[in-house]
DNA sequence: TTCACTAAACTTGTATACAGTCTAGCGCGG
DNA sequence: CCGCGCTAGACTGTATACAAGTTTAGTGAA
């Protein structure tokens, strides 16, 4: 198995079959760090050869990845990358600034210097990636810190709920971030932690909510990519 | 094909295989109405016959299903019905009351009498099936009202993710929810389209925040309910 | 040259086959 | 009588086979 992917770099999530669970992990990588451009046909047999199993294999992982929404299953025809309409995208931040400030909120209420500590941390690996011009990761650090703090207030279920919004609009901020808009998030995150810190809960849900709406003002929706060949992309 | 199911209780969801929506659509009923216990094995050939199809459609259907984390998918093991624990039923419901009330602050921005309408006729139609004491449809209307909530809003994406956490609970709300919190359930509805009406802003919020900590509270998580039969249920 | 139609190749959707793993029932020994 | 180990059956996990539909390339006529 010629895997690209690094062991494990969301949640084991589902206890569900692993070789299915390490096809779809790679393909979300891959799409997520838009190595595979939305519109992209993924035939499944050409994904089978490539990770040396049989098309049953990429179909489960292709049908997760569709209700995930990384995906589009059109039937008869196949799977496409999703390309996220832009309203769905608002809809998405929308939801994202519902959850994540009440998030913020209940952050304050339950704050100690360990979690701080933590965050803090998260930042400065996020500006790390920032330096290093790591597109990649830097775009998943900068997703991370979100689902970190739902991590550090011990609610499993939001962690996971929130990393499935941010990697669903990942296509859409990846796309269109630049790197001047990933510095500007990187600062916002900063003064987060720091109104977190002092527990100014008021301060923190205003800097979350105007963090989210920046990150969602910097996306250029008009940008159109064509789509590329799989086998180049995955290679 | 006999099946119980109805046509798209819930939303059409993906565009992925309708034979395979039907198996979903249909376990899904059988399980938040009840009829399938938490812990119950769901072995793929009996589902293949009793639907009249090959494992391969069931398989793709159980795996959707672990998805929702409506059933557990054990390695080698099978499919069970899942029983989730008191402390994802609390996560659960967390992000609910942080979704929820975000939701419903921005719901009294945005209150139209159409609005307004379309949720009394709602709670309406819960009051009816409370009076003719229909179970399955009382608790299906209870949670419905959350995402109508949500529709009305217009965000697909929120109405969706809503529907899930809350079939997610299902199985407690279910399982734990006596007729006289569900009258109670009603009454706290009604309370809160009131206070939507008035564009009451902090009453309506708090009163959300209320009804959710009161249904959380009326589960008796205590209870235990043995695995039934899978041909029976289904029948 | 361009459009319409047809046939072949490919792709998806579903069923079936086969191998590895678990479960249950039975017999044997303590 | 109770507990342990073994064998047979059943079930899951993966691969393969086949039918139905879609795409594409090519041919012929306007």
């Amino acid at each position: 198995m010629n895997l690209p992917t690094s062991p494990d770099a969301v949640a084991p999530t589902s206890s569900a079959g692993s070789t299915t669970h390490v096809i779809v992990e790679a393909l979300t990588k891959a799409i997520v760090e838009h190595k595979l451009h939305p519109g992209t046909k993924l035939a499944e047999q050409k994904l089978a050869d490539h990770f040396g199993v049989s098309r049953t294999l990429v179909r489960q992982a292709l049908f997760q990845l569709s209700q995930n929404r990384l995906i589009r299953l059109e039937p008869a025809r196949g799977a496409f990358v999703a390309a996220p309409s832009v309203s769905e995208a608002r809809q998405v931040f929308a939801v994202r600034r519902m959850l994540e400030a009440e998030m913020t909120r209940a952050f304050v209420h339950t704050v100690t210097p360990a979690k701080i500590k933590a965050l803090k941390a998260h930042v400065a690996q996020e500006k790390a990636a920032l330096l290093k011009d790591d597109v990649a990761g830097r775009t998943e650090l900068l997703g991370d810190f979100h689902v970190r703090m739902a991590e550090l207030m011990g609610n499993d279920v939001l962690a996971q709920l929130l990393g499935e919004l941010i990697s669903r609009c990942a296509l859409i901020t990846l796309m269109y971030q630049s790197a001047s808009a990933a510095e500007h998030s990187n600062d916002e995150h900063s003064q987060i932690v720091k109104a977190l810190a002092a527990k100014d809960e008021a301060g923190a849900v205003r800097l979350m909510n105007e963090h989210l709406l920046n990150v969602e003002r910097s996306l250029a929706f008009d940008r159109k990519v064509p789509p590329n060949d799989l086998s180049m992309a995955l290679s």
